[in-house]
DNA sequence: GCGAAATATTTCAACCTTGAAATTTCATGC
DNA sequence: GCATGAAATTTCAAGGTTGAAATATTTCGC
């Protein structure tokens, strides 16, 4: 539950169409990732967080390291800390020391790791193009591209 | 973190551009969000989901039942007791037993809560224009009503 | 009236999330 | 070499979130 999914005062006029698109914003995403979180879970027993690291580990085969999953994924590191935890523990992903810099691990996904995250990534496009199905592809792309352009300007990135 | 904020394996043809546009959606209300709840903490020692309920209940003078606001702001029932009962500890928040149902009881702002609720409202609208800043006026009146319309499809409410 | 289903809410375990403090290791100046 | 600061990570407390189970109350059929 965020700020802003309930329009408030409205006390200055410049404002008011932002604020709008603001909590259409997030309503539209709290609904899919709702309704991804639960099928991950039914089809998968799996969390958004969890199929969010393994998706990142799969595009980099030589590994990430911890800072580089916090940053990419835009969460603290504490946070990574936990998830990469019980995705060991599950046998999807390994943490290796690496020789020169004992601070660091180097995490990757095992084997299994990328096997389960292919299955998943497969069913996942299909409920994306389900779940935004109303969206015409020439819309798709401008929306897609006023985003990517309003984020960049207070916040330097893709 | 959420589902989506990677891009991944691009089986089929015609969800390229939504698979992307949930990632930007994603992206965008990721900061946006991260940015409002740090300064919520900053100027007002307070969180996103108390200002929401607090934002649900101000324009509800008569109150809310808990189901009510479970409803309105998409999030579980479970959920919305644990924020109301620390809103209460802090006098923000007031519940009290309807005679006729004693299952039910109307939850309602405090006069502290009225008043703390404007002084975040004022600022938390400014806020959003900032964030928004980019977006001009027209695109955002576009954008948004792609948002409402894509989202309604597949669940009905506005 | 009474028992069964329905409704409103709370409780609970598990997980996610942050930000700050603690830990370990490395790099740098001297 | 060695102290000092920087960097990578983990730990921790507090709060948010869900879904399922438990409680309490009402409603309804009979």
């Amino acid at each position: 539950m965020v700020s802003g999914l309930v329009a408030t005062i409205d006390h200055r006029s410049g404002n008011k169409e932002r604020l709008l698109l603001w909590i259409r914003l997030l309503r539209a995403s709290r609904m899919i990732e709702s309704e991804l979180r639960e099928r991950l879970k039914r089809d998968f027993n799996s969390t958004l967080p969890r199929f969010d690291v393994m998706a990142a580990l799969f595009r980099a085969p030589e590994g990430m390291l911890m800072s580089d999953l916090s940053r990419f994924l835009l969460v603290s590191n504490g946070n990574v800390t936990g998830i990469v935890d019980r995705l060991v523990s599950d046998g999807f992903v390994s943490r290796a020391r690496r020789d020169g810099d004992r601070r660091t691990s180097i995490v990757t996904l095992t084997e299994q790791g990328r096997e389960e995250f292919q299955r998943m990534a497969r069913v996942h496009e299909d409920w994306i193009g389900d779940l935004l199905g109303d969206v015409d592809e020439a819309d798709a792309k401008r929306l897609s591209t006023m985003l990517k352009s309003f984020r960049s300007n207070w916040e330097g990135e893709t």
